[in-house]
DNA sequence: GTAGGGTTAG
């Protein structure tokens, strides 16, 4: 602030005595205005400069890159007369860290190398690139940068070292992690930016272990980022509570605790829905004056709607978050997980852009409020507005409106309207349409669609295809036509296809055809005891008690094991498993008894032998 | 004498 008002001061001082700055003051003070974000002064002094050189075009530019004006910068890039690598340098740099212009930045990239002399790639520009692949996700680009590297005598320096090891470990090159670490002599232990990106790969690989042994060496060398690094691979690894234990002893060994910190623990309470020490760090933020930080204010919003606490969530969000589109994603998923369903519409109206986790919160909070109308007004609003296919929990949340409004048929409207659209239809989309069929036993649909599939998309159906078509038959009590599919079929059949066939069978009363059936699929799956008890329940059905037992005993020859049947109940956000008799629920006793005053009930109405 | 690069967070 001294050095703007002495910087402002000059200035004055300058234009009130009529005399110019040289050109060395003037680009002080473009840069000087720039920091403090006074844009259109580092213009007006720029537009008035007599005479310019190469730091002032660089400056300038810099001016417009800092604000993200990418029309303004790349207008003056092509307008000046001088560049060195840093001009090229600051602009790739620039495109490369925006969202949106990642071409822009390759295409100087090319440029710059058919430019003059004065302008070389160096090690600034391999390292801009080296990250750029990474958030590209590039890797054959970035080998290519990496051999460029070693041929131009620039991987050894840190800065490289840790660009080289980002962009292996962000493209999930573990080995090539370690291969440029151990070729880079003892910077792991001299280099804590170095140390701090291989324990950061090492969390990435899932190897905490390894990384608590490399942080705990050389722990004299550890900075923040390297405490911030560890505390967020625990988090990332699913062991949160781990993670706020290395949050206090960070404090305990010295560290101070930082917006960086801050974030990161705060999606810890998130995960633990600890909203104690969510409000302590809400309170510690405060008194810091970190809530401007959109990380922070988001963290602090997700923490109070995920353990509910939604009022306090919207007032956060009022005073901060409004503009924080991680802030209103947090806020729609906790109004749609919390069932209310008006104000996520609300938020989820205000976002311009609508990413795929606000989608799956609205299509899963109007399925919970059982607005099924909502979910397919959703579904139609999506196919406009997107480009994208609807990923699979949209798709579960489609299929569960459907088949709750008992109107499968419908689940094919959609597709033939996402024909019209010009949407390409995949392998995937033609199971979800031959189920859709089989599911409300659509013969002649599924039919037509199945040879549609081959002739005008020009896919080759796979086991998932043919057992939805052996199925469909199956439902529909065409066993003939599934025998006749079932012999043309040009693969071998497996134990899907052989399962599905055999159950078909089954509902259509043809022992014969599951006992042939049966023959095959044990031939290829004689020791999986799922396949033995599926085909008892084929006899067991028909009242072929003999049946049944010779296919048990067929298994207890094979001294298989029995995989036990489970049942699954989706309660609140939870999901709890229970198989025969099991105990071990922690409300086991409660369920139990709940479970015997059913049961007395439906004595009160059914015969006691249809219980047994 | 000015500028430009790397690690960690939602």
């Amino acid at each position: 602030m001294r050095a703007l008002k002495e910087g402002l001061k000059f200035h004055a001082n300058a234009i009130k005595s009529g005399f110019t700055p040289t050109i060395f003051a003037a680009n002080q003070l473009i840069h000087l205005y720039s920091k403090q974000g006074f844009v259109r002064e580092a213009c007006k002094l720029f537009d008035e400069m007599p005479e310019r050189n190469v730091y002032t075009w660089n400056a300038i530019i810099n001016v417009h890159i800092k604000c993200q004006n990418f029309t303004a910068a790349q207008f003056l890039f092509d307008s000046a007369p001088c560049k060195d690598s840093v001009t090229y340098n600051s602009l790739i740099s620039g495109y490369a860290n925006s969202d949106g212009h990642e071409n822009m930045a390759l295409k100087l990239f090319v440029q710059m190398q058919y430019e003059s002399e004065s302008v070389k790639v160096d090690e600034f520009t391999l390292t801009t690139l080296l990250n750029l692949v990474a958030k590209l996700r590039a890797l054959c680009y970035g080998r290519q940068l990496h051999s460029y590297m070693v041929k131009t005598n620039n991987d050894s320096s840190g800065f490289a070292v840790t660009s080289l090891i980002d962009m292996y470990s962000k493209s999930g090159c573990y080995n090539d992690v370690w291969s440029v670490f151990n070729g880079s002599g003892d910077r792991g232990v001299t280099d804590v930016v170095v140390k701090n990106a291989i324990l950061a790969a090492c969390c990435r690989e899932g190897e905490l272990e390894l990384a608590q042994e490399i942080f705990s060496t050389q722990l004299e060398l550890n900075d923040n980022v390297s405490w911030n690094t560890m505390i967020s691979g625990y988090v990332q690894n699913g062991r949160v509570e781990e993670s706020i234990q290395l949050f206090r002893c960070m404090a305990e060994e010295g560290f101070n605790w930082d917006n960086h910190t801050f974030a990161t623990v705060l999606s810890a309470c998130s995960t633990l829905k600890n909203l104690k020490l969510g409000k302590k760090i809400h309170v510690r933020v405060l008194k810091e004056g970190m809530l401007a930080s959109p990380f922070i204010a988001s963290g602090i919003v997700d923490v109070y709607c995920k353990c509910g606490n939604m009022g306090y969530a919207e007032s956060v969000h009022k005073t901060v978050g409004t503009r924080n589109s991680f802030s209103i994603t947090s806020m729609i998923v906790g109004y749609s997980t919390s069932g209310s369903m008006r104000e996520a519409r609300r938020l989820f109206d205000s976002l311009a852009e609508k990413n795929i986790v606000v989608w799956t919160a609205m299509f899963s909070g109007y399925v919970k409020s059982q607005q099924y109308k909502n979910v397919f007004h959703l579904f139609r609003e999506f196919q406009n507005k997107e480009k994208t296919v609807a990923d699979a929990l949209i798709v579960v949340s489609l299929l569960c409106a459907c088949a709750t409004q008992a109107s499968i048929d419908l689940a094919i409207k959609l597709f033939e309207e996402m024909k019209q659209t010009g949407l390409q239809p995949d392998a995937v989309t033609f199971v979800a349409i031959l189920s859709a069929c089989r599911h409300c036993g659509l013969v002649e649909e599924g039919e037509m669609y199945f040879s549609s599939m081959m002739e005008d998309y020009a896919i080759t159906p796979e086991t998932d295809h043919y057992a939805c078509m052996l199925d469909l038959y199956g439902r529909s009590n065409q066993l003939k036509k599934a025998v006749a599919f079932f012999e043309k079929m040009p693969i071998e059949p497996d134990t899907i296809i052989l399962g599905t066939f055999m159950n078909a069978c089954k509902m259509n009363r043809n022992l014969e055809l599951a006992r042939m059936a049966e023959n095959k699929l044990l031939e290829i799956e004689g020791n999986n005891g799922e396949r033995y008890v599926q085909l008892a329940n084929v006899y067991a059905s028909e009242g072929k008690w003999d049946e049944m037992r010779r296919v048990m005993k067929r298994m207890r020859g094979k001294a298989v094991k029995k995989v036990t049947g489970r049942s699954w109940v989706n309660v609140g956000n939870s999901v709890h498993v229970f198989k025969s008799g099991d105990r071990s629920h922690s409300e086991a006793e409660a369920i139990y008894f709940t479970l015997g005053c059913l049961i007395q009930e439906l004595c009160g109405v059914l015969a006691f032998d249809d219980l047994i």
